[in-house]
DNA sequence: ATTATCTATAGATCTATAGATAATGC
DNA sequence: ATTATCTATAGATCTATAGATAATGC
């Protein structure tokens, strides 16, 4: 029941065990998705959210610290996988293997629509907290490219590159993950996709992605 | 020389050569790919084109038309294309292939900065009239996807996934073509790569891409 | 007279702040 | 007293229009 403190507002909470930032944050991503950031006001978000428009600054100072939070929500743990991956002792192509499937589980099974991280142009504003953990991510993923291609396990590329393909494709699969049961077919045909792609001829991929599960699950 | 009418502009124009209308939709290209067209202003526009602010209004009824003639410049082209290729007696994955070759060569060759492109949420306004050559691309790759997979010359894939991934891939080389002697090279690498993700095993895509090659550059 | 600009500005936003208010908690 | 909202609004834009102006063309 949780009766809730402060003067009540003129909509109800549409899930009322659900904390109030929490429902702005899910309601803006949407918006930001359909619409992009700039485009959305705060007067729609939170409107979305069943509450005034000043009323988004009890629990956020800026607009744009809203989309901070959505975006880090998700970042900071790709990047401290990616991390992880750095430092394992597999081969770089079952790191890599693993680092996309587990990035790509994370924006899946995210409260949040976040179909427009990629190629959005405001994630570039340097105010944003989690940039630094978007650029360990993408050296991350670089480095890994760079790895697997010198040990002959991908074609040859310019790893930025190869970085942007892979990154902007499985970003994607947020917009297929129709029900939660379909996550991972989804996940593993994408990945697996990309791979295929830049694989070097011979690879055994069915080897690699089994590796990689392993690697990527606990 | 060309000694142009009307009331002399404060900054000279760049290049004496070049449409006045023509400069702004360069400058603005560039703007909105660096901050998306919500963020970029008017006055922003202007500047980068060396004129005043309304003085844009001469050349363009609104904001929204400057997006609309950049886009459909591109758009236009790939959509005339994509029917050709939806008629002709070639097997659907060289048709395919041939279209993507055709498509991400133009986006490389525009005069535009296209990088916005692919997940540009303005992109939807139902207003812009490019919408429906953009429609008909869409359903073209979407047929030759699903036509290619019948055959046995993809992998079995949703064709609106497949069409996505490959369109936002393709759309990707904007940013990579670094100077006019490189298109080619970066286009063939880029749609090698993607189509290597989709084929079925055991295709022959050197065989199939000579004969995309043919079909496209004519 | 025609063309392509300029300056000035109206009208419509949009973000964020100030300060009041209506609940619960102690 | 504390919390979470509300209403009212300041200040800063931003798009687009109105109307003047400085060239060339005839």
């Amino acid at each position: 029941m949780a009766r809730r403190t402060g003067r009540p507002r003129l909509a109800p909470l549409t899930d009322p065990g659900l904390d109030p930032a929490e429902e702005i944050l899910i309601a803006a991503s949407r918006l930001f998705a359909e619409k992009g950031f700039a485009s959305t006001t705060t007067r729609e978000i939170a409107q979305a959210a069943g509450i005034q428009q000043p009323s988004l600054y009890y629990w956020f100072p800026t607009k744009l610290d809203i989309l901070d939070r959505i975006v880090s929500s998700v970042v900071v743990g790709s990047a401290s996988f990616a991390e992880r991956m750095a430092h394992s002792p597999e081969p770089a192509l079952v790191r890599l293997y693993a680092l996309l499937l587990h990035d790509t589980r994370q924006l899946c099974a995210s409260p949040y629509d976040l179909s427009f991280l990629p190629n959005s142009p405001e994630l570039r504003d340097e105010r944003l907290t989690y940039r630094s953990d978007l650029r360990s991510l993408h050296r991350v993923v670089e480095q890994l490219i760079a790895a697997a291609t010198a040990a002959g396990e991908l074609i040859e590329i310019d790893p930025v590159l190869a970085r942007r393909m892979i990154l902007t494709t499985t970003s994607m699969a947020m917009d297929h993950r129709l029900d939660a049961t379909r996550v991972e077919p989804i996940v593993r045909t994408i990945v697996r996709i990309v791979m295929r792609g830049l694989a070097a001829p011979g690879v055994d991929l069915d080897q690699t992605e089994t590796a990689a599960q392993a690697l990527s699950k606990p």
